[in-house]
DNA sequence: TCATGGAATCGACACTACGTCGAAAAAATC
DNA sequence: GATTTTTTCGACGTAGTGTCGATTCCATGA
């Protein structure tokens, strides 16, 4: 997006751009088709029509690629969450409206996404990356549980944080695992807030 | 354990057991120091003293080995969950003793478990292993929730079999984040419980 | 006891993918 | 149009995988 000098880029910005981002644009198209894992150098260089050589003048690896994609993503990450994780009780359209929003993004971008998870462990930019994001949820997440205990909205349980990472990792796991992340969003819905405010325990008269 | 035609193995038992034996042995010693994607063939090979080429005899790759090594543990991985899955209602008991046995085979065997949920897809037997396993847990697990439903011992909520299936992959997934598997277990016990029973819509008297 | 055939071993080879280097071509700059 | 910077590429070296055919080992039974 912007003129930053990248990762494996030398200087200044000029007509080498074009093949930078007919770098990345072939690395969407292909990630389109088939996972991170099968896909190779020689086709990310063939797309941009150079040489595998050439392309080490613009990235440093297949991963840098990953991260340089991964970084114009980052801002929808945690698109439509604020009203969530901003606010307090079980309110249901505003986690809802985060989850979708999620949702989407998995939808899209789901293969770039689970690539990046799948290479985090032994690349540490993108392991920096995933443990970002997930910081940067469960902090919000956990604070909301807590003040949500203190003011008697939720009740007690696991430790805010450990709570807040469970929820995270479940996200992580379904959106990675469903073929259609959209469809799950209602049923995320309710187990999110069951795992926040559904305390079976207390006073039992279901049905 | 028995003495099976192992998939790359060519025939009858022998002195080349032993070997076998070396080789699995020596995938469990390696992949207590490091993950399963950092281990060579060569190092395989050479831990049973024999050449790499020779590894090749034995087995058809590196995935035949952890598939062996599963093959030795998929009896472990149901351990203990009988009472839990074929139980009713919230035994908080039952759940803890399933979940405990989970959580000690991922401390003792959390690298090649991982190892092998890395690689089943782009793997097809790695990918049925898995498939399996949690085909296994989510038929028991919805089919109690659809019990438990129908007694009028758990609020309704999304398909039981979807259900189940997001309460497998929370396990999986905060097992294989988890440092120390077993201090999860307790946490692990009251969010499934949540996720299965806690309406939090029902007469809301918290606190 | 020794031939014979299957079990086991290995070296040499071919392949794929990665990443580096230095020389050359193309563009931009003055 | 000379110089400097950007861009390109071919040649090379490396690591890991998997295959093949030749060879050695060894138990068996004639």
């Amino acid at each position: 997006m912007s003129t930053l000098p990248g990762p494996g880029r030398r200087r200044g910005p000029s007509k080498g751009d074009r093949r930078e981002r007919a770098i990345l644009e072939t690395a969407c198209t292909l990630l389109a088709r088939k996972p991170l894992a099968d896909i190779t150098i020689d086709e990310l260089a063939a797309g941009a029509d150079i040489s595998r050589s050439s392309f080490y003048f613009y990235f440093d690896s297949k991963l840098a690629v990953v991260v340089a994609l991964l970084h114009g993503l980052t801002g929808e990450l945690g698109r439509d969450s604020g009203p969530w994780l901003d606010g307090s009780g079980p309110d249901e359209a505003a986690l809802r409206r985060s989850l979708t929003a999620l949702a989407v993004l998995w939808r899209d971008q789901g293969r770039l996404i689970s690539g990046a998870l799948a290479a985090a462990p032994g690349c540490p930019p993108l392991a920096e990356w995933r443990a970002g994001l997930r910081a940067a949820h469960v902090d919000r997440l956990a604070a909301r549980i807590s003040r949500d205990r203190a003011a008697g909205l939720a009740p007690d349980g696991p430790e805010p944080r450990v709570l807040a990472g469970l929820v995270d990792d479940l996200r992580t796991a379904a959106f990675a695992a469903a073929a259609d992340p959209e469809a799950l969003v209602d049923d995320l819905v309710t187990v999110e807030l069951r795992m926040l405010y559904g305390d079976f325990r207390i006073p039992h008269p279901i049905r």
